[in-house]
DNA sequence: GCAAAACAATAAATTATTTGTATAATCGTT
DNA sequence: AACGATTATACAAATAATTTATTGTTTTGC
């Protein structure tokens, strides 16, 4: 097969129009140089160039050769560079999934900050339920996720990002709406509009209320779509705090949020990467950078059951 | 310096996405793959991929450098294409550089019968005068010469091709137009029209005459020039016989063509190709046909004194 | 012409690199 | 927990690249 180190010399060959100085450049002997080209005439079969003890003259084929040895040798530095450019980790691209339950609050939340602190980290956000997010992960399709994860992953490999409480959210003339808290006992039997299957947190909630045969009669495209219901006085559902949060910034005061207590509930955030990750860096980084600007978590939602 | 074969390994490896059969692919053992792609990591300096005991997963620049990859190894395989589509020695392209005095009666005559003889040769011709076509010659500018040559050229092969006479040229009314030939003796002290300095037939004609210190009143361009000025009766020339042929072909009667005897004249035609030329071969070949073509040199034109 | 210089080709020894075989380690699966 | 599939590692063998020293040519200068 064709060398590039050859290609090279004949390149350098072309420049110099002489064995010895075209050597130099190349940091090598004048016999490696005479020897490699001999052997690269020999490889393509043909003759490259004509020699004379004071002439170096391309054949017509040995100028086309020539040609396109110098575009690939440049190729090849330019390739050099690409992956020079590269090394600094955090100057990447990296493949960011969000599960949808959790994305736009929590990159409206954190983006600014992700924006300053890593400047030339480019984010390509994508926003994948559950199971598409895990798959396309494993795939490579995708390079971090930031989901709830239930259990270890084979091959992928997560780090804890936050707890985030979740809040039921009533419309302002439902019967719950001047509660100061309600327990897990009072979501029990209760009819809950919940987000379309494959969507974790529909799953979480079901868990979190034992609603298993709860006949859903509306199930919500998007969490923006069941605070709109809510608010319009349509029953309840149950919001994640990042979520809350969002909501209760614009000023909207339709929405009765009420604290889940006995015991307080959450889901746990976390990043998930393939073990073996060129993007564990990036990964670790933005855990830094998202933890400083996320809520602390208080003392008693830690060590809460973690949910699907 | 980075290697094709790896850089084809790595091409491999993307598109089988599985070491072994990437390097079944390219005729090596597993560890042979694995271990260049690892060399070739460490040369680059980043993390191309990302090594999983069911997965083959590139990093972002491992992409980047995947396609880049690709097109090189495309680019070596077309090169060594057009190496071995120009080995059929006479498929190439010839630069070729003829006298002036030469060049248009000599393809003329020869032209048809070279292009079906060697349809697949493509020439490239230049009409070139005698020092110039010696300097593009060693300078690889042009491939071949036809051209007399007075002696051996440093680095130079010649092929001699055929020996053309001279003829000496006079309008209908000259004084000598009737005629049946002249001698050298004759033409001593006579005063003809030469082409300018620098074309070796003028050259040649002044040392066939001896006309060391005439009077050049009018100096042609170019032999088309001088036996027009011929037919309207202005003096004598001396003309190659190709050029005498071409002109008697065409019917035209008011030149009268004079054979110069005792001696005859001519300049000996050759080929001169750099020893070390890749285009011998098309120089033998060119030499063959041109040569079935050209008249046969008459017996008593044979060991005339080469003229410059 | 002849000697010297310049230049590339060649020879032989050395060094570096690539490769293959055998084996180990890893990960996911049953 | 063991197995199967897959990649990494170790080390020896083969291959290739490189260097130094030398030779053979061609050009140049006297």
């Amino acid at each position: 097969m064709l060398s590039l180190k050859d290609l090279s010399y004949l390149a350098a060959l072309d420049e110099f129009r002489h064995f010895g100085k075209a050597a130099v450049a190349c940091h090598v002997s004048q016999p490696t140089l005479s020897g490699q080209l001999k052997k690269l005439e020999h490889q393509l079969g043909v003759q490259l160039l004509e020699r004379g003890s004071n002439t170096v003259i391309f054949t017509y084929v040995g100028w086309e050769i020539v040609q396109r040895a110098k575009t690939m040798v440049l190729q090849a530095r330019e390739m050099e560079e690409l992956a020079r450019a590269s090394i600094a980790p955090l100057n990447g691209r990296l493949k960011l999934a969000i599960i949808p339950s959790l994305a736009p609050y929590l990159m409206a939340k954190t983006g600014p900050t992700i924006n300053a602190a890593l400047p030339q980290l480019k984010i390509e956000l994508y926003e994948l339920e559950t199971q598409e997010l895990l798959r396309q992960l494993k795939n490579g399709d995708i390079d971090v996720g930031i989901l709830v994860v239930s259990q270890a992953q084979a091959g992928l490999r997560s780090l804890s990002l936050w707890q985030e409480t979740f809040w039921l959210a009533v419309g302002q003339n439902h019967e719950w709406a001047q509660k100061t808290h309600v327990t897990r006992v009072d979501l029990e039997g209760t009819e809950l509009m919940l987000l379309k299957e494959g969507h974790c947190l529909a799953d979480q909630a079901q868990q979190l209320c034992q609603l298993k045969s709860q006949s859903q009669a509306f199930r919500g495209a998007s969490l923006e779509t069941l605070k709109y219901m809510v608010s319009a006085g349509n029953g309840a559902t149950l919001v994640p705090q990042l979520c809350m949060d969002a909501w209760t910034n614009h000023g909207d005061d339709k929405i009765a949020y009420i604290p889940i207590t006995t015991p307080k509930q959450a889901r746990e955030i976390s990043f998930l990467a393939r073990s073996g990750s060129a993007y564990w860096p990036c990964v670790e980084a933005l855990h830094q950078v998202m933890s400083s600007v996320l809520p602390e978590v208080s003392q008693d939602t830690h060590n809460v059951p973690v949910l699907i």
